[in-house]
DNA sequence: GTCGATTATTGCAGTCTCTGCACTTTTGCG
DNA sequence: CGCAAAAGTGCAGAGACTGCAATAATCGAC
């Protein structure tokens, strides 16, 4: 009898292996010569692979250094965040930060990508450019949300209202994904960072 | 005697009128048969100009369609938000519609802009991408006003906070937009929008 | 106006990213 | 094993973009 835990089959395997030896290939060449100093001939050169396949496997030079995109959150999750009745601007980042997490990224290689990040700012500008992909979808979603518990808000006003709260949810992100790795890095107090990032934006827009 | 106003010299006059042939020829383009399948040279067909100075004004392929990347703003400007003592985020986002009316852009280029904006979101999040650019100065700007008005907050702490102010501000900045094209497009009123923007992001966080 | 200096535009050659298509190899499975 | 499906690859080519050198337009002084 099979093990129970949903053991991937041997192309699963060999693509998940793959893939991570590319990302961080083209981390280390990128940490080392700068993006722009980075063919995507040397990535496939050294994690040996055709750029035909690279093209598959990632679609742009920068897919292998921003990783790859934030795939649309677990069912569960949406139907948590659906019918939480918490703050709507935390229960979304909540949603977030646990779609995040539910990638589970290698550790070393979420480690390099930052340290890019925080070199070469025009590879973050493109994986928020990426997210904003994500915008209409989620927009959506808080609306559905909104859509139960304030039915008497007009079309505009509730996409207005939805967009906001996505604003906030966005903006506050970076602070939170800072306060996570700086002081923990432990899951159970992502609740707590987001708490803090909501109330320090309370302050700001206080008169 | 000449003219009291600053008058461009043939220079500028014709690089002016230049930018704006070229400009309208790509948006019409892009409008009519999609983002992808115009090129640049069907760019610089329509618009009488070769692809070398194409990209010597524009850059990118997306420059014409996304307009000139926002100046910095006026050192007036600057110095007003530095000196204000208003709402912190209502102030910096006054200080950005300010400097963004300042390029006085074209009324239809505007308007063909916003069109196809809202056809190819990609777009949208490319000049969205650009401001991230500008992301760093911003935050030092906000970052010289709160070391006025709080001298008692750490580096971390100021950054932090800057970051928010900034975050909350560029997310109410579509909103305030969309007020002002719809309901006025009257600057006078930029203030009140702005206004009520954040009056929204209040209700949002307010617990 | 003319002329030299400055600045802008252009053509060209070449690099790099990315795509479609056909072909080969690998994997899954009876 | 042997066959079908899936994945990887090579190749040709379009299109974005750059450096460089040549050409053309403008400016400023005379």
């Amino acid at each position: 009898m099979p093990t129970a835990t949903p053991v991937l089959g041997l192309r699963e395997r060999n693509r998940l292996r793959r893939t991570r030896r590319v990302e961080r290939a083209a981390l280390e060449l990128a940490l080392e010569h700068g993006v722009d100093h980075v063919t995507v001939d040397m990535i496939c050169e050294a994690s040996d692979i055709s750029p035909r396949t690279y093209f598959n496997y990632f679609g742009t030079k920068e897919g292998a250094l921003i990783g790859p995109a934030p795939s649309v959150p677990d069912e569960s999750l949406i139907e948590e965040f659906l019918h939480a009745r918490g703050p709507l601007a935390e229960d979304l980042m909540l949603l977030m930060a646990r779609s995040f997490l539910a990638t589970a990224p290698d550790r070393d290689i979420f480690v390099m990508r930052r340290t890019l990040y925080a070199r070469e700012p025009a590879l973050q500008a493109l994986q928020m450019t990426r997210m904003v992909g994500k915008r209409q979808a989620t927009v959506e979603l808080v609306m559905r949300r909104m859509a139960e518990q304030l039915p008497d808000l007009t079309e505009t006003e509730a996409r207005d209202e939805a967009q906001l709260v996505m604003s906030v949810a966005m903006g506050a992100f970076p602070v939170v994904s800072r306060l996570w790795i700086e002081e923990s890095g432990d899951e159970s107090e992502v609740e707590a960072y987001i708490h803090e990032a909501i109330a320090r934006i309370r302050r700001i827009v206080s008169p």
